[in-house]
DNA sequence: TCTCTTATTTTCCTCTGTCAATGAAAGAAG
DNA sequence: CTTCTTTCATTGACAGAGGAAAATAAGAGA
């Protein structure tokens, strides 16, 4: 979404250039010979697109410090490392739940330096948009301390986004419909806003700061109040024609299974979400647990019933990663979300129905396990802007 | 694969080039603005590039005939409408299974003029070199009567295949490990070979010259011995980096579903490939069909237990194509395959199950049918030929 | 100091695709 | 019948992106 008023521009007029800076901002400080190699091309082009980037200070050139000896060839002259300066911009990351929002300041390699959240009380549009802007003010209010200006804007919506229109086609949570939230976030808070699926936005935080790095195919799978799934094929991240991809949690696994609140039966959502596995595992042990903390006690206590669901949950959540390797090949799927506190419980089970469920080499497809604190998806939205401000016009 | 001589070299040197010629090849004749438009060029980057295409024969000019009067504006210059001349050039496509080979003769547009078939008795690699050198040299003289040059082979085969490198990873049908058979078949055909998996073929084929054209982002899905899935995303076929994708044939439909050949219960396969179908038939009737004709004409003439079976695999096929349509969100999904001989007596189900299982918006992508004779798996090797040829350095 | 090796920069140079101007070929208006 | 208007197509000048090769830089070792 244009920015209501004129905000400083990255200067990378040319693909190349924002391939070239991806890839430092991805692949840490390099050398501008080893960018070459890694874009696959030129050393001049490298030495021009970084010279107008070094400038205007997005990227510094560390001085021959071998920090790090053992990697530097013993012959000929040594290199510089070029890395991006992450102190040179922030930007600010914003979750929305249903009844949350979540708030960070990053720099520009994407590292959290604040994290804000506050209750949501109402969900309409006009009453979410006023706790952003109130979030974004004091997100701002602290950039002030920095002395750095604030490039951008990310806001992480589950549900249908139009990330291009910046609209929110559909949020079940939210109850929205067809929300242009970018526009209005843009206005309030004076920042090119992004908007952006959340499991999307992680995928992305993923791609350019994680374990996706360099990956032209993977996945991320977040397990925790809903199982959902961002997918990276080509090097892209996939939104679906319709804004709609990576719906894995209503991927039905067994047909005889638990009813899921969508209305259907065995979807992995009923046996792997947050909410069903307490209810499942109220059900087998007749405890009256009412969050994933009690369910979790009661498992790690050895309580039988309650391991089990947990086991049935990571079969489910296996079978369903299989699902995703067998149609699409990717190199690695990161299993991600704040469910992963009960990793222990179901790990070998995901392992173990992945395997059996992989066909041929989709098995050789690597699991990646990486915790995340609920902050994590706002720096996710941080990532959308960051992304959209490296790349502004393609 | 390099070819083993000389070969005549397609004149489109740059991208654009390119993927004008592809424009023209894929949305038949169009005027050179509309080309501009589509290709998102400027007119004159089209014109400059359409020259060196119509002086090697590529391209034909038609008169201004305007041969559907309806479709030309009233105003300003009549346009001069561009096509690719199809007889300008012959590709050979060939598709090998366990117990035949099938080989089609098409022209540069993709359209079949002569077909033909062998059995295939061995299985060995050197064998089947040797029959499909047969099949081409008894196509290659085929060609002979046109007065046009034969420019190059595709060859489709099932199973993990590495494109690229030419490589046939793992054949179970033919029971192959690492053969580099688009070298073998290059030094034996004297033709550029173009390998790839026989579903990616046909997915070239439908994204080039069929209803995938135009599309970003479709899928096929066929229906036959086995159930195959060929991806484009994002403009490009899915491939999956150790060269498995689309492999919805072992997707667990059902766990407590009927056994598998892979090992595993309630693979969509189980409940919909042909002879898991005929097996079900005959189970549930307790007549002793023995193919795919019995079946079906068992189901026609009305027999409930039949019918069930085609039902439920119908429902599977459903079922299938949602988990792709969820976690891709294509624009369209192309049924296909010779099993779609029963698509009566399962297309209501497919549609049900289809539309219960796909979340939200991805309920919006359309599904269509093609049917498809077995020669078509051929035309698809000869689409990768011809996409091969006309992108040969990219 | 000289040589060897690799990194980086500089200096052309090619080459692609755009821009703006111009020519063409209709039908419409007068 | 002439002149306009409109859209298609072509041309030639041009910007500018990225490559190749040569020049320069900076250490290690002889």
């Amino acid at each position: 979404m244009p920015p209501p008023f004129p905000v400083e521009a990255f200067p990378a007029r040319t693909p190349a250039a924002s391939q070239i800076f991806t890839t430092v901002l991805s692949h840490g400080p390099l050398t501008r010979a080893d960018v070459a190699r890694r874009a696959g091309l030129s050393a001049a082009a490298v030495t021009k697109a970084v010279r107008p980037l070094i400038e205007a200070g997005y990227l510094v050139e560390d001085a021959v410090e071998d920090a790090g000896t053992e990697t530097r060839p013993a012959l000929g002259r040594p290199a510089n490392l070029v890395r991006v300066d992450a102190g040179r911009a922030l930007f600010i990351g914003v979750k929305i739940t249903g009844d949350e929002i979540f708030g960070v300041l990053t720099d520009l390699c994407c590292r959290i330096r604040v994290a804000r959240n506050f209750p949501l009380t109402a969900r309409a549009p006009g009453a979410v948009l006023a706790s952003v802007a109130e979030l974004a003010g004091e997100l701002l209010t602290e950039a002030d301390g920095f002395g750095v200006p604030v490039l951008g804007c990310g806001i992480a919506v589950s549900g249908e986004v139009d990330r291009a229109e910046g609209a929110v086609r559909y949020s079940p949570f939210l109850d929205w419909r067809d929300v242009p939230l970018a526009e209005l976030a843009a206005m309030t808070t004076g920042l090119p806003v992004t908007v952006d699926n959340d499991v999307r936005a992680l995928t992305v935080a993923e791609q350019w700061f994680g374990a996706g790095a360099g990956l032209s195919d993977f996945a991320v799978v977040t397990v925790g109040a809903g199982i959902g799934c961002g997918l990276v094929v080509h090097g892209r991240v996939v939104s679906g024609v319709h804004g709609v991809a990576g719906e894995i949690g209503h991927v039905v696994v067994d047909p005889a299974g638990p009813p899921c609140h969508c209305g259907r039966r065995g979807c992995l959502q009923a046996f792997a979400g947050d909410a069903e596995i307490v209810a499942r595992v109220r059900e087998a042990t007749g405890t009256p647990v009412t969050d994933s903390a009690g369910a979790l006690a009661l498992a790690h206590a050895g309580h039988p019933g309650a391991r089990e669901v947990y086991a049935r949950a990571g079969e489910a959540i296996g079978r369903g990663i299989a699902t995703v390797a067998n149609l699409l090949g990717p190199e690695r799927v990161i299993i991600s979300g704040e469910g992963l506190a009960a990793y222990d419980l179901f790990a070998g089970q995901i392992r173990d129905a992945f395997t059996a469920a992989a066909f041929g080499s989709a098995a050789r497809c690597e699991l990646l396990t990486r915790p995340l604190s609920f902050d994590e998806w706002a720096r996710g939205a941080a990532a959308t802007a960051i992304g959209s401000f490296v790349r502004a016009d393609r």
